[in-house]
DNA sequence: ATACTATATGAACATATGTTCATATTATAA
DNA sequence: TTATAATATGAACATATGTTCATATAGTAT
């Protein structure tokens, strides 16, 4: 049966979604989803911006997406929420298998 | 293994992810994941805009996740892309058990 | 201490986005 | 035909977003 969402639940919602509507976004999290990555590394293999994925980097990590961890004056970045990464990987195939 | 993803392969996630990403189409989609709805019906039920409405409306059937039919004046819209579909209501139910 | 490395941050900018208003379109009813 | 109803559309607007540049911060090594 039919229930309305409230304001607090939609927007927590579209909030999960927008944090995967960005190509960068998506980019580094499946990189993440693979291999614990340092700022550099990613910049590196996706050959943006060290400042951009920063950037994007606290977007993430202020929505509990991804952690960070130091090793010396390396920060390794890893996901933070499997559900959400789940989701990306769920579309990722899915969107693999249709022309 | 990691496979790096294509730029189109991303370009469509993202673009899914990005439909969801607005609280305004969370609504709608959710409303006519439980009923096929009329423009007006819609923008009653959301208390929004008739020409907002239409406009989300438009912009989700270009991506082909909702399609419509006439029945004299009305548009009756519904779902048109189950995948994405589960996608929002998978995620509601989630963040629905979540603090 | 200084030099170096890795990362974070703030301002500025261009572009994208969502809504509203006014109006056009289309079909129905009289 | 004219009037009415439902929906679609385009322009305008304010706000949000993603990137870059320059620089700050923090830790390491010498």
């Amino acid at each position: 049966m039919f229930q309305p969402m409230n304001e607090d639940l939609v927007e927590k919602v579209a909030q999960t979604f927008k944090a995967l509507s960005d190509p960068t976004r998506v980019k580094i999290l499946h990189l993440l989803y693979n291999k614990e990555c340092s700022v550099s590394e990613i910049a590196n293999e996706l050959q943006m911006n060290q400042s951009t994925i920063s950037h994007q980097l606290k977007y993430l990590r202020q929505l509990h997406l991804v952690k960070k961890r130091r090793d010396k004056t390396n920060y390794f970045y890893s996901p933070d929420d499997y559900h959400v990464m789940n989701l990306l990987e769920q579309t990722v195939e899915h969107t693999k298998h249709t022309e």
